[in-house]
DNA sequence: AAAATAAATTAGGGACGCCTAAAAAACGAT
DNA sequence: ATCGTTTTTTAGGCGTCCCTAATTTATTTT
């Protein structure tokens, strides 16, 4: 049985791999608000169950245990977040926190039956893939609004590196998952964007708000 | 902010309470399955927190804060259990422990939402009462089924000190909360007692099963 | 009233998860 | 290649929560 601490690390870690090659102390020290020391201290922990190999100086990777552990957590927080969502009628910008402490409530019949009375999602309420029991995610080729040209017309998948003020923004402007836009304008000097949504008028997104936004073809 | 080991403590310490004056060290170990001396510690650590009054060698009394604080864990608890049989289609036998984790998760919204969306019931699987969000709770008149005498027709209403294995020995009967039966006989030798429920033919049941049976008049 | 027993507390210690400060290693820029 | 900066690790320590063993207090028995 793992802590709250060790499942929180192994997500971090697994989170950084997204995005690169090794997970370093820094990074996953300023995920978890936590200091790197305390994170070398969990990494050689984590290493000692096998969970992760930890390169020193050199950053974490994930062993398949580890990374079959990750899935689950990540399972276990999406299906939280889409119930919190589409059964209590949180908003999308609520729910992080309280995810992030369900998810550590072990039970496997409990995120069975989750997953069943939701539906089997495919998706969490910010677009994200929610991975299936065995671990299995469903991919999708996405690519962030930031690259799009004027002309195209695209639909939000997801929107990622989410924080609560951005989602109350894009609440604000009547943008969530499933909105079809076009790409109207893009400003080289500013790298704002002008875009439409397919119902309403045409409006201005920030250089900071079209980053996060991944879109796929309409 | 309190701790789970905390927590667990305080509502410990509420439960004995519901059975006599003061609660005490060595029923509270007992009860969280940990040693007297760890108990001792934590006494201290919560008396210091005004959550409880600690007479050494004389147990435990909840102030005020303490008590309600005791009403809002009990409140979680029961509001979980009750989603996860009636919405996650749990069996009443299996939904303590994993209750026992969910009613650490703190967030008042939650919570709030949560009793909404199951229509705010008083009552949980086992027929123990729900406090409300001022922990406020719901009180009835009832009595033991081994205090009846026979002819007395009488409805189920709660199951005291559950156990897994008595839930599951009352599933097996067709015994629920709401059952309605009637008391045919009832035997000096070994306790037991003869029922016949409204609906199926009448069976006995011992002594070890009747005292946990809370009824009220039919 | 003394002895035996039960219950509770105190003393001391271990694992964990976190911290700060110091030392070591890696990296980037000259 | 060396210097300064950044990152990481190590060393040492603290609070929490748990334990066993020893001691103290309360209760029950004789
Ligand atoms: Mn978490
Ligand atoms: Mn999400
Ligand atoms: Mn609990
Ligand atoms: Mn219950």
């Amino acid at each position: 049985m793992l802590t709250r601490s060790e499942e929180d690390h192994i997500k971090a870690v697994y989170a950084l791999l997204q995005e690169g090659e090794s997970a370093f102390t820094k990074d996953i020290a300023e995920r978890l608000r936590t200091k790197a020391s305390s994170v070398t201290d969990m990494l050689k922990k984590l290493s000692g169950k096998s969970l992760l190999k930890h390169e020193p100086y050199y950053g974490a990777k994930l062993t398949a245990k580890g990374q079959a552990i990750a899935l689950q957590l990540v399972r276990r927080h999406r299906l939280w977040e889409t119930f919190l969502v589409e059964r209590l009628g949180f908003g999308w910008d609520e729910v992080h926190e309280v995810a992030e402490q369900m998810e550590h409530v072990a039970n496997e019949k409990l995120i069975d039956k989750l997953d069943e009375y939701l539906g089997h999602p495919h998706f969490d309420p910010h677009g994200d893939p929610i991975p299936d029991k065995q671990g299995k995610l469903r991919t999708r080729k996405t690519k962030r609004l930031n690259t799009c040209k004027p002309g195209e017309s695209v639909r939000i998948a997801a929107v990622s590196e989410t924080t609560d003020g951005l989602l109350r923004l894009l609440d604000a402007k009547g943008l969530r998952i499933g909105t079809t836009l076009s790409v109207q304008d893009v400003h080289a000097f500013d790298g704002s964007m002008d875009i439409k949504p397919q119902r309403g008028s045409a409006f201005s997104l920030s250089k900071d708000v079209i980053h996060h936004l991944q879109v796929e073809n309409a």
